[in-house]
DNA sequence: AACTATTTGTTCGTATGTATG
DNA sequence: GCATACATACGAACAAATAGT
C-alpha cells in the first residue's frame, strides 16, 4: 500500500533512459494508471517526480514529454558548444517551423514605425546542433512586401536569402541580452525542462547604410549546453 | 471553481512575509482547508507551491515549517535597467566585497600559463543599483606581484584604477556568454531566489597590444530585471 | 468555425498509513 | 497508547488545453 507511486517513478525513470529519446512522450496517464492498476493520481504522483528531477515536462492537453537525454549527450559541465553571435541571424543550419503574416505587437509596430493595421511577417526558426534542438529564433520582417518571396524560405541563412531574393543586406543595430526561464512554448520546441535557462538575445537589423529598422529578431537558445562568443 | 489553490498560495504566501519568521509554523493542514472552506487536498496543493518555492519545509507528523523569510523587493515586474556589457569590467558603482591571493583552479592557471605554485589575485566586486545588488564579479590577475597596490582598491573601476596605478592598460579579449541558475553564494550575495537566472559573462582582457592575458572576470548578473546592451 | 476525442489539471470526498510528542 | 499532523491512495467529476475532423 505504501509508497507506491515511489516504485512507479523508479520504474518509469528506468525506462525512460532505456528507451526514450527527448521528444518522446510517456503514455497518457490514464493508460499508465491501468498499466499499473493504481488511480490516475498516483501515477500522476509518480511522473511528479521525475518533473521535479527535469527528466519530463508536463504539457496540458499533449502529454508527458521526455526532455533530457538519457545517454545521448555528455552533459557534464565544461562540455559546452561554442556559437557565434554574428551568425545568430543566419544559422546556415536553421530551418522554419512556422511562417505567417501577422498583426504585430504594439512594440514592435512602434519599432517599425508602422501605420497601424499593416501586418508584418513572423518567421520562426528551429536550428539544431547534432540532432537537438538548440535555439528558436522568432524573425519579423517590417515588410510585407516580401511576403510572396519569404513564403519559400525554407531553411539556410535568413540574411543571404533576403539579400538573394529581395536585394535587401541587413545590417545589425543593437542587441540585448538576458537570461529567462523558458515558456511552455519554448520547453516543447526545444524538448526542455522548464528549470534550464535560456539566454535570449534580442536584435534589430537595419537596411544598410540606412537607420530603416527592417528586422527585429528574438532567439531563445538553450544555455546548459551552448555558450554564445561575442567577437570584439 | 478553479486554480483556488494558488489564491490560497498567495495568501499564504503574503501572511508569511508579514506575520511569520523563519521557525514558526503554519496552521495545520486541516485548521487551513476549514478557513478556507476547502478540501485538505487544496491547502496542501497550496503548500505545495511555498515549499517549492523554498519558504515552507513540510515535516511529517509536526507541521509546516517556515525556514526562510526572503526579501521583499519594492521593485514592480517590467522595470528593467539596462546595463552595457563593455562597463562589465569598469563598474564605476562596484565595491569589494573580498579580495585575497589564492591558489588558481587548473583552469585559470592554464588560462593565465602561469608555473605552478604561482597564486594569482582574486577580487570579488559587488554592483548595486539604486541599493539592489544586481551583479557580482570575481576578477582574477594574473600577476600577483600588483597585490601591494590592488590591496588597496576599494571600489570604482578596475579598470581604471589598474590603469593608475600599476600602468597596466587592459583590452578585451573575448567573452562567453551564458545563463545559469544561481548557486547558493550567489542568492545569498545577489539576494536572489534560487528561480531568478543570471546572465554569465565570462571574460578575458589582454594587456594591450600583446596577446598576454592578464585578466579573467567572471560576472553573475540577475537577469529579471536587468538587460545587458551590446554595441556593435 | 464548431464539434469531438484525448490528455493533463483541479477539486471534492473518503480512508488509511506513518511520524511526532 | 493516544491525539495530532502530515503522507499516501482510491474513486468521481469537471475544467482547460490540444489536436484533429
Amino acid at each position: 500500500m505504501t509508497r507506491v507511486y515511489l516504485d512507479i517513478a523508479r520504474e518509469l525513470e528506468e525506462e525512460v533512459r532505456g528507451q526514450y529519446k527527448a521528444g518522446d512522450y510517456l503514455p497518457s496517464e490514464s493508460k499508465l494508471a491501468s498499466r499499473f492498476s493504481v488511480n490516475r493520481h498516483t501515477v500522476r504522483r509518480a511522473v511528479d517526480e521525475l518533473v521535479f528531477s527535469g527528466i519530463i515536462e508536463r504539457q496540458q492537453g499533449r502529454g508527458n514529454m521526455v526532455v533530457s537525454q538519457p545517454y545521448d549527450y555528455p552533459l557534464h559541465a565544461g562540455a559546452r558548444f561554442t556559437d557565434n553571435l554574428v551568425e545568430q541571424g543566419s544559422m546556415p543550419s536553421s530551418v522554419v517551423v512556422s511562417r505567417a503574416l501577422v498583426e504585430p505587437s504594439e512594440n514592435i509596430a512602434r519599432l517599425f514605425a508602422l501605420a497601424s493595421g499593416k501586418k508584418v511577417i513572423k518567421l520562426r526558426t528551429l536550428r539544431k546542433v547534432d540532432g537537438m534542438p538548440c535555439s528558436v529564433i522568432d524573425h519579423y520582417l517590417a515588410d510585407s512586401s516580401w511576403w510572396p518571396v519569404v513564403k519559400y524560405f525554407e531553411y539556410g541563412s535568413l540574411h543571404h536569402f533576403l539579400k538573394e531574393n529581395v536585394g535587401v543586406h541587413l545590417s545589425r543595430h543593437s542587441t540585448r541580452v538576458r537570461a529567462a526561464l523558458p515558456s511552455k512554448t519554448d520547453c516543447r520546441l526545444l524538448q526542455l525542462s522548464s528549470k534550464t535557462p535560456l539566454l535570449i538575445f534580442k536584435t534589430t537589423n537595419v537596411r544598410e547604410g540606412t537607420s530603416e529598422i527592417v528586422e527585429f529578431s528574438s532567439s531563445h537558445t538553450r544555455s546548459d549546453f551552448v555558450e554564445i562568443v561575442l567577437e570584439h
